[in-house]
DNA sequence: CCAGTCTGGATAGTGTTACTGTCCAAGTCA
DNA sequence: TGACTTGGACAGTAACACTATCCAGACTGG
């Protein structure tokens, strides 16, 4: 197909579809003349999902870029551990999804603390574990921070989250669980959250009037 | 104090408190002549807030101007329940957090098929049900539909995670369990959110190797 | 065969957001 | 008195995500 057809089937209108092929999110199509190309159902695939993470995701451009050349990235090391590919993949993710670092900042004290409590084995350069940092040091500021037994019980909801995760998880091709783990971990985010908010929903409505 | 002192406080400059005056989000301060006016305590809290949500809730000014609207806003309503009024807290809180709805949007079908099954009770209208569809939508377009056993762990997380908040809430008066409500359902957000990423970097580096 | 449409590639322009900078006359402090 | 600060007004900026325009070279329908 050429790129006014995948413009009509994605909804996109061509100059987007240029802008993110410059950008380097979609692959250009095969060329089949000096002014000619072609495009397929890949492509199609890829612009889904590009605006996935971004419409869902809430991901800027750049860091779709990022994550999608992560996925990209062929397994170039034969000899190298598929379980600790997966785990740089996640740590990628998670550096993908934080804001990123300021030059300045503290080592995360309040959040290697909540973390050790719970016993958890996590990278302590984890984005992940800086993101968990300056939420409870805002929280703090706010005079919101949350006490041993609420972070436990949000640990634990965690926890569940994402052992569900990992069970669910496809086993067939390395390529496969990859995706899956990448592309969960984005957009199953949003899902979590707009559950939270209709959780609250239905605990204050069928909470007892006084 | 002078507003020099308020940015030399904060570590905002004073464009920047200007601007948030400008925009609403802070009360100027009292005048105590013409070029010379008062800030105090309330505007550095004020300040320290609108900074927590901007930067850990990454909302934009916009919405945190609506937010703190419905904060301020007083009970001009005395015979109204509090209960309702908290409601209608939380809606205004979740329409705040939503991306604005689009025009000629489906009803959120997939979204309440599985509100459905958990057999919770919430506003079909909702800002939350719509960010759920649109979600779930995406989650089909790459083809990583959860399972109902999938949406279950996740809406049980959520729900533990609800319960605890609302059981935490403080009960002294109207306007402060108004204040946690809705600082709280933005705030802990992020810590839900950095607690499932690095349950799942626990969960993978403590995961059996094959 | 040829007028009209479409193509890829390049480059410039737009609207939004969140500030940031500059200017001013009026005040304050040393 | 004179350097500095203030509130208020307004213009400018940097980043982002497109969007528009231009071009010469295909391709297509009559």
């Amino acid at each position: 197909m050429r790129i006014s057809e995948l413009s009509r089937i994605t909804g996109l209108t061509v100059p987007t579809i240029k802008y993110y092929i410059r950008e380097g999110l979609l692959p250009s199509g095969t060329a089949i003349s000096a002014t000619q190309a072609e495009y397929d159902r890949a492509h199609v695939e890829r612009l889904r999902l590009i605006r996935a993470l971004v419409e869902v995701g809430r991901l800027s451009i750049t860091t779709v870029s990022e994550l999608l050349g992560a996925l990209d990235a062929p397994a170039d090391d034969p000899d190298d551990d598929p379980d600790e590919r997966l785990g740089r993949a996640v740590a990628t993710t998670h550096r993908a999804l934080s804001a990123r670092p300021v030059a300045g900042a503290p080592p995360p004290e309040r959040a290697l603390a909540a973390i050790a409590t719970l016993g958890w084995q996590v990278n302590p350069q984890s984005a992940a574990l800086r993101e968990l940092e300056s939420a409870l040091a805002a929280l703090e500021m706010v005079e919101l921070t949350p006490g041993e037994a609420t972070l436990r019980t949000y640990a634990g909801a965690a926890l569940t989250v994402a052992e569900a995760e990992v069970i669910g998880l496809p086993s067939e091709s390395a390529a496969e669980t990859l995706r899956t783990v990448v592309i969960g971990t984005v957009m199953y985010e949003p899902v979590l959250i707009a559950l939270r908010r209709l959780a609250q929903q239905h605990v204050f409505s069928s909470r007892p009037r006084r």
